[in-house]
RNA sequence: GGCCCGUUCGUCUAUCGGUUAGGACACCUGGUUUUCAACCAGGUAAGAGGGGUUCGACUCCCCUACGGGCUGCCA
């Protein structure tokens, strides 16, 4: 906890509702969560909603759904940018009268114009300077206008950055960007800092997409004498293949990940780990990657995404999960990926079963395949290659094997010297032995544990599965 | 076009002027074994290119190449 005197750490995710929550969004959220958590801070969730065009309430719905998923939880309501917009207007007004701002008559076709004439003088591409800039306001026409800020024309705009460094831009190569447009509605760079200054927010991690906007954004902060927050502009995540992460890709989507089967302590490891680094630590858990995280530990440089190891790192969580929670995101991963619920009967046996699978699993649809021999019910129906390993003298072995299984203790001590003697009284390896009990338990040639399975179904249904595959 | 950011094994990264450039994933080999995994041991593999600065550069500076971003009355 810290002392009472410091300024408490606010952070923020601020997402535009306009598809599902993305992976790459899904990190940037949790890098706030993770910073905010660390330090007894503050974490909230604004929904960039300002254009009312591309804004939908499903995917606002997407979005938390895929925050509560990942197990990052915001402090206080959401806050929904488009409802502050009167706040917004009222700030542009202030600015106005501050003389931080101007109102540009100007058309939308005359700055269209204005830039072909400076690219058919031979300038590329040019910043718009309005002729209202510094018009005297008893000539204003009776007509629409915008707010725009009035930015300095010379000198520069620092950019202290937790990631990226000092960055250094000229203020000349910004132009007077517009923050209340012609309907009254403000833009995002004026919405951004306002919301961000009346929620309190202190530290501002986003993409580095906006590395450049910070520049602006800061020119407001600067405009209303407004403090400005610690940045850290973190890089976005690519594909395998090193290119801006698109739906060619495959799942792009947080909830896809859910779908397919992924832990989400799994992936907040993984996600930790992309991007972010401390020494060589690679595992950990959530509460450890709370107490490790900080802002130092960003790379500058965008990061590819790796299923195998974001396998291999949810392999380590699905093994080293308590077993009622496991069962649990089990149980909720079955209902993301559209598959029927366990059966009260199944639920009992796969938390019995769980123990001894669950280190061997590095998804949910790979630990379901292992669970296999549990879920299923008589009569047990072998697949082709492990039906072929049920031949005459097999049956006659485990003919002879249950009755002695009838009367034994049932711990693997116990089994192990029966199901010993019974290979050696036929002259064969135990390995030999285990195939036709696997067909006959599992209807499989692969499986768990032949000591693991039998312990788990139990004497009774161990002794039917065998005496069923013996007929 | 202009401006900004980036570039260490295939991938994620450590290194913060002096190291046999370390770890993890993946891959390969061997071990273990009851199938498949898991596990254990070992191995292959990296500073984009070129100039500087320095006794000494992965590390600092410049240029080039490549990648990304911004340049909207989108966010």
């Amino acid at each position: 906890m810290s002392a009472a005197s410091e300024p408490q750490v606010v952070t923020r995710f601020a997402p535009s509702p306009t598809g599902y929550l993305h992976i790459g969004g899904g990190r940037t959220a949790l890098f706030n969560w993770l910073y905010a958590r660390g330090r007894g801070g503050k974490f909230l969730l604004r929904i960039e909603d300002t254009d009312r065009e591309r804004s939908t309430p499903e995917a606002t719905a997407a979005i938390l759904k895929g925050l509560t998923w990942l197990g990052l939880d915001w402090d206080g309501e959401v806050v929904s940018q488009f409802e502050r917009r009167d706040r917004h207007a009222e700030v542009a007004h202030e600015m106005l009268a501050r003389g931080t701002a101007y109102k540009c008559f100007s058309t939308q076709e005359e700055i269209a114009a204005f830039r072909a004439a400076k690219e058919a003088e031979g300038a590329s591409y040019a910043v718009f300077l309005s002729p209202w800039r510094d018009a005297d306001p008893t000539g204003y026409p009776d007509a629409p206008y915008v707010i725009r800020m009035r930015a300095p024309r010379t000198g520069e705009t620092v950019i202290v950055d937790e990631v990226q460094g000092r960055v250094v831009i000229k203020n000349e190569t910004l132009d007077d960007m517009i923050v209340l447009r012609s309907d009254g509605t403000p833009t995002y760079m004026l919405a951004v800092v306002v919301d961000d200054h009346d929620m309190g927010v202190t530290h501002v991690i986003r993409g580095d997409d906006h590395l450049n906007n910070a520049a602006r954004q800061q020119m407001v902060y600067d405009a209303m004498g407004w403090r400005i927050p610690v940045w850290a502009h973190i890089p976005l995540i690519h594909g395998p293949d090193g290119k801006k992460l698109s739906k060619r890709h495959g799942a792009t989507g947080i909830e896809e990940y859910q779908a397919m089967g992924y832990p989400a302590a799994g992936m907040r490891n993984y996600l930790t780990r992309l991007g972010w680094a401390q020494g060589d630590a690679e595992i950990f858990s959530t509460e450890e990657a709370v107490q490790m995280f900080d802002l130092k530990g960003i790379g500058r440089a965008p990061a590819r995404l790796n299923f195998k190891k974001l396998e291999n790192t949810c392999g380590h969580h699905i093994a080293m999960m308590d077993n009622a929670a496991l069962l649990h995101e089990l149980e909720g991963y079955l209902a993301a990926a559209a598959q029927p619920a366990l059966t009260p009967a199944q639920h009992d046996r796969v938390a019995n079963a769980l123990p001894a699978v669950k280190d061997r699993a590095k998804t949910f649809p790979d630990l379901i395949e292992k669970l296999q021999f549990s879920l299923i019910s008589r009569p047990v129906v072998a697949d082709p290659l492990a039906a072929a390993t049920l031949d005459s003298v097999s049956r006659g072995i485990l003919r002879e094997l249950t009755p002695r299984l009838q009367n034994a203790s049932w711990t693997k001590e116990a089994l192990e010297p029966i199901l010993a003697d019974a290979a050696a009284a036929h002259g064969i390896g135990f390995g030999k032995l285990a195939a036709p009990l696997r067909a006959a338990i599992a209807g499989k040639t692969v499986t768990p544990s032949v000591y693991d399975m039998m312990l788990v179904i139990g004497r009774d249904e161990t002794v039917a599965r065998l005496t069923d595959a013996a007929q």
